[in-house]
DNA sequence: CAAATAGTGTCTGTTAGACACTATATG
DNA sequence: CATATAGTGTCTAACAGACACTATTTG
């Protein structure tokens, strides 16, 4: 049997042309809310060289196990948070021949949002996945691409904070208004109007208010809320100013 | 030489874990605009069966001419109109083991806009591409997913007119105001007023005014704009109604 | 002149911004 | 009671919708 043949052969098992395919990975920004801080998830990622690099969650596609690009997001972030996130969108796809030193690569990228208190219990057990603020994102050296792709994450939910209330994925399912409008004040570096935020979400009939209050510290007790389903895709007309 | 020898040796030369790679293309939804109706850019495909069938515009990625995703894309791009879309942005990636009867495959898709006039010359020639309308398409038995990509791309760019003015980039150089506004209404299948259209744009100082009439026809001839550098990633505060 | 198309004046309605006010909790 | 935090009343400003108006062309 000929080189050449044997090549055919494992073509043919493939019923795919090998030869012109670049490396792929899929790869979450996950975010999360804490202690009046926007939080990035990052895990240890073990290179060729043997050594060990942050970056964003993700790995390759398991094409037995994995139905779709989002299944297999989702399976990489369940491998790290034990439960899925609560908010899960595709962000961008970064492909080019410089990105990884092995050659042609292509990440698919997601954004993700998941409450603190929803994984926090078995990170706490990973010493290979932590939660770090964005300040600190700048200075560590984080694998390929991966800083720019953080960057853009945090980009597109900081205009999502202008026209919708997504970023409520990043608290738990009960949360009240003064802290919803914390994490938007967060994500857009400036105070809003407390009667303007809480007028156009009443005025969208987006959340349903449970009738329980939270009652710890000081001052009158906020009333909790939960999303309503709309939540996930409902655009104000209307943008708040940047 | 053994067989697995050989595998090794291909997959050395590759660098890359090459079994567990899908089959990836980058594809692109052509739009344009040409009496009075969107168009949508088909070409054919000549499958493995040896069939052949209407799909997007798109193929694979060359290793070693593609230095990244939207090279490759502006690679098909021009291999059909000769000249660069006007506007390329990238829409979604889909992935899944089901689009495709040859296992898992990826399209990374992009969105493009180009003026009828700039390629209708180059596209004459070939009998392999045409426009076709998007009640047409409903007709046409297309490649993999690829209707629901164009559904997708369509979706996008009637959004985008409710607070952008990318959908000029379907338009010539330099195009009237009337003309966007024809294409604005196409987009949105709903009448738009005239003074809202035109005092939005102006106030955000979007379009450049040429200076030049276009007479043709009956009635007061039109202004002539072009689109000012900006006019490509601003979005007005507030949305037209839906 | 009439018909056709381009472009404006101006009123109304909706909703975000500003900010002072009231309400309900703790100690 | 003072202090702290939640939540409201109400005025203003910005801007899209509605629609009648004027402007400029052809025949």
């Amino acid at each position: 049997m000929h080189t050449k043949q044997i090549e055919e052969k494992i073509l043919n098992q493939q019923h795919l042309p090998v030869f012109s395919l670049p490396l792929i990975s899929v790869d979450t920004v996950m975010f999360t809310y804490y202690q009046q801080q926007l939080k990035v998830l990052v895990v240890k990622h073990l290179q060729d060289s043997g050594k060990i690099k942050w970056g964003i969650l993700g790995g390759g596609i398991e094409l037995q196990q994995d139905h779709d690009l989002k299944a297999a997001a989702q399976r990489h972030i369940q491998s790290k948070t034990t439960i899925a996130p609560a908010y899960l969108e595709q962000l961008y796809t970064q492909g080019n021949d410089t990105r990884d030193a092995r050659g042609w690569s292509i990440t698919v990228c997601y954004l993700g949002l998941i409450a603190y208190q929803d994984c926090i219990y078995h990170l706490d057990q990973h010493e290979d996945a932590m939660w770090v603020d964005l300040p600190t994102i700048e200075q560590l050296d984080l694998l390929h691409d991966h800083r720019q792709l953080i960057a853009d994450a945090r980009e597109r939910l900081r205009r999502k904070a202008l026209y919708s209330i997504v970023p409520a994925y990043v608290l738990p399912e009960y949360f009240t208004l003064p802290e919803l409008q914390q994490v938007h004040e967060c994500l857009l570096a400036k105070t809003i109007q407390k009667k303007s935020f809480r007028r156009r979400i009443e005025l969208a009939d987006l959340l349903e208010d449970s009738g329980k209050k939270r009652s710890e510290g000081y001052g009158r007790p906020a009333s909790l809320y939960c999303l309503k389903p709309q939540a996930r895709t409902y655009t104000f007309v209307r943008n708040l100013e940047e």
